[in-house]
RNA sequence: GGGGCGUUCGUCUAGUGGUUAGGACAUUCGUCUUUCCAACGGAAAACACGGGUUCGAUUCCCGUACGCCCCGCCA
């Protein structure tokens, strides 16, 4: 059975390009009956924070999605222990005693005399002496993957392209020998994500992976952490393309206006939300869906196109009157009523189409509240007065 | 510095060695409607730049520019 995870990590609130992988994940698993996982990778015990994690469950809930699973890495240690420990019995993950400073030299030097900013393997070369006596400085080591990136010789790297099939990007490969080889746990005992979320898309059954584009090269370090873990099975990659805002720019830069709960609200329908977060970006026109299952129809993977994307949140605006306009009065009752509105079908007949203020209000309440009284023709107000009441 | 990916109307994109370069959103005009919205119909709008291959390049090749990503004890 297909199962897909969406893994972030509860360290702030999520925004319409964080939504838009929930979604790919969601609507891929829709489409085979599989199941989706929502994963809390928290392994940063000092950033990760429980109301970020239920601030994202709601939100990926309001998009419509319901998880068949949550899980929480704070709570799996042991198993990423295990993995370790099966790591170092391989002899694939080594301790290194280097600070965060002395590595940021060794890149700039390295960068200086042209040479790609890659980790040397020193820690390789430590003595058990060498152990001993930072040990007795009571100084804990950092550790380190072995990328198989050589014949025998650590020390003689030489290119070897680690491929897939991504579902989205089409065939990939990644030379390892451009690689550092990855730091799986800190200095002061803890996980970073790499060696975890191997560890629990393995356990879990993760059959299919969509996340955003900047972890292609992470990819391919993380099919070899599988690989050496024993995978029998490696999931299938989709890496989708990343959205920008208006003048190219990264969009968590400016989180606070698009996040989701913001966007939530300001009254703008979970379907418009999800619909732009879907289908910007792809080669599907973008029409409001009301629905998942409706989403779900029309996407598939291979629609998703390979560069980033401009993303304008006024054609939020758009996508939210029309599937406004489309709402029946059933569907927007509870909505009225949880305002206060108690006869509302004339008000909601009014709103979807009949006052010339509809061209003003984006969102239906706008009317309610009443800011825009002022342009209102005496007609249109009386009728929305009436309708209120 | 190295590597990867990318660049088609304002925006999201389709597509091709010879096309009127197609669609969607936005814009604009019109029809309908008492009016507005909606609906329907029409219009305007694009192949980053320079070389090369070719009878012919938006398409193939090389280079340039620009953008994004990776080369983290971030995820």
């Amino acid at each position: 059975m297909m199962k897909v995870r969406f893994a972030p990590s509860p360290t702030g609130k999520i925004h319409i390009g964080n939504a838009r992988t929930a979604l790919f994940n969601a609507l891929l698993a829709m489409g085979e009956g599989g199941a989706f996982v929502l994963r809390f990778d928290d392994t940063d015990r000092e950033r990760s924070k429980q109301e970020y994690a239920d601030a994202i469950l709601e939100d990926v809930r309001w998009l419509g999605i319901e998880p068949d699973e949550i899980v929480y890495q704070s709570s799996r240690f042991e198993l990423y222990d295990a993995a370790a420990d099966q790591l170092r019995q391989a002899g694939l993950l080594y301790a290194c005693y280097e600070t965060p400073e002395e590595l940021e030299r060794q890149r700039k030097r390295r960068l200086a005399r042209h040479l790609p900013p890659i980790y040397d393997r020193s820690g390789l070369k430590l003595t058990d002496e060498d152990h001993a006596r930072f040990k007795e400085e009571g100084r804990t080591p950092h550790w380190r993957f072995l990328l198989p990136n050589h014949s025998g010789d650590p020390f003689a790297p030489k290119r070897t392209d680690v491929g897939w099939e991504d579902m989205m990007k089409g065939p990939q490969t990644v030379d390892l020998a451009s690689l550092s080889d990855p730091v799986l746990i800190r200095g002061d005992g803890t996980y970073l994500y790499t060696l975890p979320s191997c560890v629990d898309d393995r356990d879990l059954g993760i059959t299919h992976i969509v996340r955003g584009d900047d972890h292609v090269t992470n990819t391919a370090v993380q099919l070899e952490v599988m690989r050496a873990l024993g995978a029998e099975t490696l999931p299938i990659f989709g890496h989708h393309n990343f959205l920008q805002d208006k003048t190219g720019g990264s969009l968590s830069k400016r989180l606070g206006s698009l996040s989701i709960e913001s966007l939530r609200e300001e009254g703008f329908e979970p379907g418009a939300v999800a619909s732009l977060a879907t289908l910007i970006g792809t080669s599907l026109p973008v029409d409001p869906k009301a629905t998942l299952s409706e989403l779900g129809d029309v996407f598939t993977p291979d629609v998703v196109t390979r560069s980033a994307a401009k993303f304008d949140p006024e054609d939020l605006n758009n996508l939210n009157k029309k599937l406004l306009h489309a709402m029946s009065f059933e569907t927007a009752k509870p909505r009225l009523e949880a305002k206060g509105i108690s006869d509302g079908e004339a008000f909601w007949e009014a709103v979807k189409g009949n006052l010339t203020i509809f061209d003003d209000c984006l969102k239906w309440w706008d009317i309610i509240k009443g800011p825009i009284d002022a342009e209102m023709s005496e007609e249109d107000r009386a009728f929305v007065g009436e309708a209120k009441q």
